[in-house]
RNA sequence: GGCCUCAUAGUUCAACGGAUAGAAUAGGAGUUUCCUAAACUCUAGAUCCAGGUUCGAUUCCUGGUGAGGCCA
C-alpha cells in the first residue's frame, strides 16, 4: 500500500495516539485517509466510525481525542475540526510550501528505485487479413500506456505483438487477390498494404456469397452450399498447400503479409507505439503439443477413448477443455500454452506477463492460466489478462460485415483534421512553420483520441461517439495540453524577466484557496501513479491529470503569476506552475500523449 | 441451456463500504482595456426494481428486469 509523505507522518502518530488515549490501536491497514470534502474545513479526513469499538467512546469524542493528539505531536498538523464521525485535519501552509519546494527540485512521480523486475506486455494481436480498427486502437493504447506506467514504476518492460499471419483467413485474401487482383500492389494502386489485402478479403466474401446463392438457386441446401462454394474449397486447398510448404503459395503469402506489415507499421508509427518483439503465429502454431503430451504423462491431463487430450477443470468451477483433437491437431489454447513457455525461456527472469486482450476472451485466459499452473510452472502466478471492454458505436456493435467498422487510419486522420480546423480558426500560431503546425496538429489530434479511449476504466465497455469524441474541449486530451502550453508560456516569459536571484518559496506565507487546491492535487499525484501501476489502470492517471489541470486553470484565471509584484510570491507561483506542468507532462507520457510547448 | 460482465443527470464518463453522489457535454445566464477564452464563473439535472447484511450501501449478498459476451 502506497503512503504519501503526509500519511507517512500521520499514520504512526495516529496509531500512537490510539495507544495513548485508548490503550489499543487499530490495524494500520484499516486506517483510511481521504481528502476532505471541499464544503468542510480541512485537508485530510479520517473517518473514526470503524474504530469506535477500540476507543469505547462516541464518534465525536474519539475524533476529538485523536485530533488533539495529532495537533500536539505532528508539526504539519495545524488544527482540526470534527463533524459527526469525521476528523477533518488542517495541514499547515508551511507543510504545503515545503512540499512545493521539494517538487521544484525533483520528479515527484519518480518511484523509489526498487528494482522493479522484468515484465512482458503483449498489446497487439492483429490478423493479417484486415486493417486495424477502433477496437485495436483501444487495445494498443491501453497496452502501450500500461507499458509506460510500468516503466515509470521501475520495471523493465518487454513490449510484444502477436501477429496472426496464418490460417484460412489470409488464404481467403490470397485466393481473391489471385483471382481478381490482376497483379495489383500497394505501389500500383496507391493503397496502404493492409488496406489492399483487406480489400481482397472483402472481395473473397462477396464472391463466396454469390457462389452460395447460385448453388442454392440450383437447389442445394443452404448449409451444404456454404461448404461447397468453389472459392472456399480453393481457400482450403491453399491452406493445405501452405501447410505443405508449397513454394508458390508461400511466396504469395509472404508477399501479401509483407504489404500488411508495412501498412500496420505505418499506423503504429503514427500512433506513436512500438514493439520490442513480434511473434508470428506461423512460427508458434506448432508449439504446445509437446507440452500437452508431457502434461498427459504427468497425469495433469487425460485422454478420451477417441484419442483426444483434455484437461478437467471442473473442480475449479470451469469445464473440461480439449487440448489436442483426436487427429492430434492443436487448438488455439495449445499454441498459447506453448507460446507462454517459449517466452519465459526466451526472456529469463520475467516476473509478470500481461496479455492485453478483449474481455470476450476472459474464459480462455482463465483456462490458460489454470492449465499453466497445473503444469507446475512457478511463473504462472505472474500471468495477467488485462481484459478490456468492447468499443461500441452509437449504432451498436462494430460489425465488419455490415461495414460499420471505424478504420484506425481514417479515425486518426479525422481527429488530426479536426485539431487543424480548430487550431487554424483560433490562429494563435504566429511564427509556426507549416511543418511545425502539422506536427502540432498531429500531437493534438492523437491526444484527443488517446485520451478519449484511455480515460475510461479499461474493464468497462465503452461507447465511441464520433461526434463527441472529436471534441477538443472539456474533459479531453487537448484541454490538458492547453494548460501545459499556457504554463510553458509563463515559464518562457519568466525567463525573460530579470531573475529574482535564488528566490525560493518561503515557508511563512498564507496560501490562497486556489493555490492550496492545486498543491494538494499535486501531492496526491504519486499515490495515483502507484495505484495506476498496481491496478494497471491508465484511467486513474488520466482522470487525476485532468483534475489537476482543471484546478490549475481556476488558479490561473483568478491569481496573478507574472504580474504579481512581490518577488517571493511570484517565485512561489511560478514554482507551483512549473511543478504542475512537469507532473502533468510525465503523466501524459505514461498515457502515450505528448504535450506541446505552444498551442 | 450453462458460465461471465455491465446498469449512475438528456448523453458520455467518475466516485478504498463513508459526509449533501462528482465531472464533461448538450440546455440557461455571464466573464476579454489583465500572464494563451482549446479557458473561467454561475444555473438546472441521476444511483434499473424488490429484499438482505451494516452505525452507514451507487459500492457487498439474494432474487427480478434490461443490455452485452463466452462455451457449445
Amino acid at each position: 500500500m502506497f503512503q504519501d509523505r503526509l500519511q507517512a507522518q500521520l499514520l504512526p502518530a495516529l496509531l500512537a495516539g490510539f495507544q495513548e488515549r485508548f490503550a489499543s490501536a487499530p490495524d494500520a491497514k484499516a486506517v483510511g485517509f481521504q481528502p476532505t470534502r471541499p464544503e468542510f474545513e480541512g485537508d485530510v479526513t479520517i473517518n473514526v466510525f470503524p474504530f469506535l469499538k477500540i476507543s469505547g467512546k462516541g464518534p465525536e469524542q474519539t475524533a476529538t481525542a485523536l485530533g488533539e493528539y495529532l495537533v500536539q505531536h505532528v508539526a504539519a498538523v495545524d488544527r482540526f475540526n470534527v463533524v459527526k464521525g469525521f476528523l477533518n485535519i488542517v495541514i499547515s501552509d508551511a507543510y504545503w510550501i515545503g512540499f512545493l519546494r521539494e517538487a521544484g527540485g525533483r520528479d515527484i512521480l519518480a518511484f523509489p528505485p526498487t528494482g522493479g523486475g522484468k515484465v512482458m506486455v503483449e498489446y497487439a494481436s492483429p490478423n493479417t487479413n484486415k486493417p486495424l480498427h477502433l477496437g485495436h486502437l483501444r487495445n494498443i493504447f491501453l497496452g502501450h500506456s500500461v507499458s509506460r506506467i510500468l516503466q515509470a514504476a521501475g520495471h523493465e518492460v518487454v513490449k510484444v505483438q502477436v501477429v496472426n499471419d496464418r490460417g484460412i483467413h489470409i488464404c481467403k485474401s490470397m485466393v481473391a487477390w489471385r483471382k481478381f487482383g490482376q497483379g495489383e500492389t500497394p505501389e500500383s494502386s496507391g493503397l496502404k498494404g493492409d488496406k489492399l489485402v483487406g480489400k481482397y478479403y472483402v472481395a473473397f466474401d462477396k464472391a463466396y456469397k454469390e457462389e452460395v446463392a447460385v448453388l442454392v438457386a440450383a437447389g442445394t441446401v443452404e448449409e451444404e452450399a456454404a461448404k461447397q462454394a468453389p472459392v472456399l474449397l480453393e481457400a482450403q486447398e491453399m491452406l493445405r498447400k501452405w501447410e505443405a510448404n508449397d513454394p508458390e503459395v508461400r511466396a504469395l503469402w509472404e508477399q501479401m503479409n509483407g504489404w500488411v506489415y508495412a501498412g500496420f507499421n505505418a499506423t503504429y508509427a503514427r500512433a506513436g507505439v512500438d514493439f520490442d518483439k513480434n511473434y508470428y503465429e506461423s512460427n508458434t502454431y506448432v508449439l504446445g503439443k509437446e507440452d500437452v503430451l508431457k502434461g498427459l504423462e504427468k497425469g495433469v491431463f487425460f485422454r478420451k477413448p477417441d484419442g483426444s487430450v483434455w484437461v478437467d477443470n471442473t473442480a475449479e468451477g470451469l469445464d473440461e477443455k480439449v487440448l489436442l483433437r483426436a487427429d492430434g491437431t492443436s487448438l488455439y489454447i495449445t499454441q498459447d500454452i506453448g507460446t507462454a513457455i517459449k517466452r519465459v525461456e526466451e526472456f529469463p527472469g520475467l516476473s509478470r506477463m500481461i496479455y492485453t486482450v478483449g474481455n470476450e476472451q476472459d474464459y480462455h485466459f482463465k483456462v490458460l492460466f489454470l492449465i499453466l499452473r497445473k503444469l507446475g510452472f512457478a511463473w504462472a502466478d505472474g500471468l495477467f489478462h488485462l481484459s478490456y471492454g468492447m468499443v461500441d458505436l452509437p449504432s451498436g456493435k462494430m460489425k465488419s460485415r455490415e461495414g460499420t467498422v471505424v478504420d484506425a487510419d481514417d479515425l486518426i486522420e479525422e481527429m488530426v483534421a479536426e485539431a487543424r480546423a480548430t487550431g487554424e480558426q483560433l490562429s494563435k500560431l504566429d511564427g509556426f512553420s507549416e511543418q511545425e503546425k502539422t506536427a502540432l496538429f498531429e500531437m493534438i489530434g492523437l491526444a484527443a483520441l488517446k485520451y478519449y479511449l484511455l480515460k475510461v476504466d479499461p474493464k468497462k465497455r465503452m461507447l465511441f461517439d464520433p461526434k463527441a469524441s472529436i471534441d477538443l474541449q472539456g474533459h479531453t486530451g487537448p484541454f490538458i495540453q492547453y494548460t501545459c502550453a499556457r504554463i510553458n508560456s509563463l515559464l518562457r516569459k519568466a525567463g525573460e524577466l530579470p531573475a529574482p536571484a535564488g528566490q525560493q518559496p518561503s515557508g511563512n506565507r498564507q496560501l490562497l484557496p486556489e493555490e492550496r487546491i492545486v498543491i494538494k492535487l499535486l501531492h496526491q499525484f504519486p499515490a495515483v501513479l502507484h495505484e495506476a501501476a498496481a491496478k494497471l489502470e491508465p484511467s486513474a492517471l488520466a482522470n487525476h491529470a485532468y483534475e489537476l489541470v482543471k484546478a490549475y486553470n481556476t488558479f490561473y484565471q483568478s491569481v496573478p503569476v507574472l504580474k504579481e509584484e512581490e518577488e517571493a510570491l511570484r517565485a512561489m507561483r511560478l514554482a507551483l506552475s512549473a511543478a504542475v506542468a512537469a507532473a502533468t507532462k510525465k503523466a501524459m507520457w505514461c498515457l502515450g500523449i505528448e504535450v506541446p510547448e505552444r498551442m
